[in-house]
RNA sequence: GGGGAUGUCGCAUAGUGGCAAUUGCAACAGACUGUAAAUCUGUCCUCUUCGGAGUUCGGUGGUUCGAGUCCACCUAUCCCCA
C-alpha cells in the first residue's frame, strides 16, 4: 500500500490524497461503507460502484470469523472473491466487538475469551489469532486487535487498556511479519490509537505507533459517548504526532458534521453504521438537514428525497419513501442506504474538491449548519 | 314468529365484585457513530403546574361500601329453527 498527499488545506489541516492497493486506487479523504457480514446491508455492488462510488468498503473479522467461517472463506479464494468485489477491503479486527459484547468476555493479557452472539459457543481472539484470520480473509488493509474501552472509562482504566492495546500491537506486528498473505497480493497492517478522553494516553499512545512506522494509522476509541469537540481535540492531539504522510483512519466516525470536522483536523479515512444503519430505521441526511422519513409530515411531500441528491433513488419522493417505511417494505431501507451512502460519499467528494480549489474551510463553515441542528 | 350468543379506549382481544382497565396490531414521536439493529424506546380516554384531577367498558335503572363484572328492562349485531 502507499499513500500519495496530492495538496494540503492552507487554513486547516486537511488533505487530499490517494491511497494505492492491490485492488485499486483511493481517493482521499474518503468514506468506507460498512460491511460487516460481507455484505452492506441492503445494497447491491452495483449500486455501491456505479451510484454511491465506494471506492473500498469494510468487512469484520469477529463477524466473518463465526459465519460463514474462515474455511469457507479461504476456500473461495479470499473475501473478495467470496462477495465479489474486485475493489479494497479494509476488515476491522474484533477489537470494537470485543467492546459491544462486552456482557459475554473476558479479557486478560492473552487475548479475549469471548462467546458467540449467534449460538453462544466460546471462542478465543488473541493478537495473533486475529491476524491470522484477517491473512485468510485477505483483505487488503487490516487492523490490529485493540481493546477499545468505554468513553466514560476512567484514567486508570484507559491507561490500563492502553497499555494492553500497546502489548497486542507489538504481538500483531511480529505475527503479521512472520506471516505471508495467502492470496498473492499485499496486506497492510493498522495499528489503533487509543487512550480515551485522555490527552496524555492519546500522545503516548500515537507516540508509540508512530515510532514503529506502520503505512497507516487509525484512531479508534472516539464517538464512544463522549462529546464532539473532545473527540475534536482528541483528534487534533493525535494527528500532531502521527507521520504526515500516512492516510489517518478515524475509526467508526461519523456524522457529516463529524466527517467534516475530522477532515479538517488531518482525518484520511473514515468508516460508520450511520448512513446505513440509521438509514434502515428512516433517518435521512439530506442537503437540507436530516429527516425522520417516517414521520406524518412527509405524508403528502412529493418533493425529492433530496432535490440536490446525486443518486438514482432520489428521484423518489418523500411521501413514497415515507409510505415503504410505514408499510414496513424493503425496498425502503434500500432506497434510504443508498441514499445515504451516496451523500456521504458526495460529501467526503466535495471536501476533497474544496481542499484542491484552496475553499475548504470556507466551504466548511457555510456547509455545517446546514447539515442539520445535532450533526 | 321461536331459540341462542355477543356488544370493552381506531381494530382485535383480556377481564366473572376493588379497574383508567390486559395483550397484539395500527397510529404518533424519539434513539441509533470500527453493525448482537429491516432494531430498540416512549406515548397512545380528556385535562394537567406531571403531584394528580376528571370522565369511561351499547343504553337506562337497580343491588352493593364499591359494578366492565351481579339483576331487570331497552337497544344493536350475529347464529340456528320456522
Amino acid at each position: 500500500m502507499k499513500f500519495q498527499k496530492i495538496c494540503s488545506d492552507s487554513r486547516t489541516q486537511a488533505r487530499k490524497g490517494q491511497i494505492i492497493t492491490a485492488h485499486g486506487t483511493i481517493d482521499t479523504p474518503v468514506f468506507m461503507p460498512v460491511g460487516t457480514a460481507g455484505t452492506v446491508k441492503g445494497v447491491f455492488h452495483r449500486e455501491l460502484e456505479e451510484d454511491i462510488q465506494a471506492q473500498i468498503i469494510l468487512g469484520n473479522t469477529y463477524h466473518l470469523y463465526l459465519r460463514p467461517g474462515v474455511e469457507v472463506i479461504r476456500r473461495a479464494g479470499g473475501l473478495h472473491r467470496f462477495v465479489s468485489w474486485n475493489k479494497p477491503i479494509l476488515t476491522d479486527s474484533g477489537g470494537f466487538q470485543v467492546f459491544s459484547l462486552a456482557a459475554s468476555r473476558k479479557l486478560t493479557a492473552e487475548g479475549c475469551t469471548f462467546r458467540s452472539h449467534i449460538d453462544g459457543s466460546k471462542h478465543f481472539f488473541s493478537p495473533e489469532n486475529v491476524i491470522d484470520i484477517q491473512r485468510t480473509i485477505g483483505a487488503d488493509i487490516i487492523m490490529a486487535f485493540d481493546e477499545c474501552p468505554a468513553g466514560d472509562s476512567d484514567y486508570q482504566y484507559a491507561a490500563r487498556s492502553l497499555t494492553l492495546t500497546q502489548q497486542w500491537l507489538e504481538r500483531c506486528s511480529k505475527q503479521f511479519a512472520e506471516t505471508e498473505p495467502q492470496y498473492g497480493y499485499e496486506q497492510t497492517l493498522f495499528p489503533i490509537v487509543q487512550g480515551c478522553v485522555y490527552p496524555e494516553l492519546r500522545r503516548r499512545a500515537a507516540e508509540h505507533v508512530a515510532a514503529m512506522n506502520f503505512d497507516g494509522y487509525a484512531i479508534g476509541g472516539l464517538s464512544v459517548g463522549e462529546p464532539a469537540e473532545v473527540m475534536y481535540e482528541m483528534i487534533e492531539t493525535v494527528n500532531n504526532i502521527l507521520p504526515d504522510n500516512c492516510p489517518r483512519y478515524l475509526m467508526g466516525v461519523g456524522t457529516p458534521v463529524n466527517l467534516i470536522e475530522g477532515i479538517a483536523r488531518g482525518i484520511d479515512m473514515f468508516d460508520c453504521v450511520m448512513p446505513t444503519r440509521n438509514g434502515r430505521n428512516g433517518m435521512i441526511f439530506t442537503s437540507e438537514g436530516v429527516i425522520n422519513i417516517r414521520n406524518k409530515k412527509w405524508e403528502r411531500d412529493f418533493e425529492p428525497i433530496d432535490p440536490a441528491g446525486v443518486s438514482f433513488v432520489d428521484r423518489y419522493s418523500k411521501a413514497y419513501l415515507r409510505h415503504l417505511f410505514v408499510s414496513g417494505e424493503m425496498l425502503g431501507a434500500q432506497i434510504a442506504s443508498i441514499h445515504n451512502l451516496a451523500f456521504y460519499l458526495r460529501l467526503v467528494r466535495q471536501a476533497a474538491t474544496m481542499i484542491e480549489n484552496g475553499n475548504f474551510d470556507q466551504w466548511r463553515q457555510t456547509i455545517i449548519p446546514k447539515l442539520g441542528n445535532r450533526l
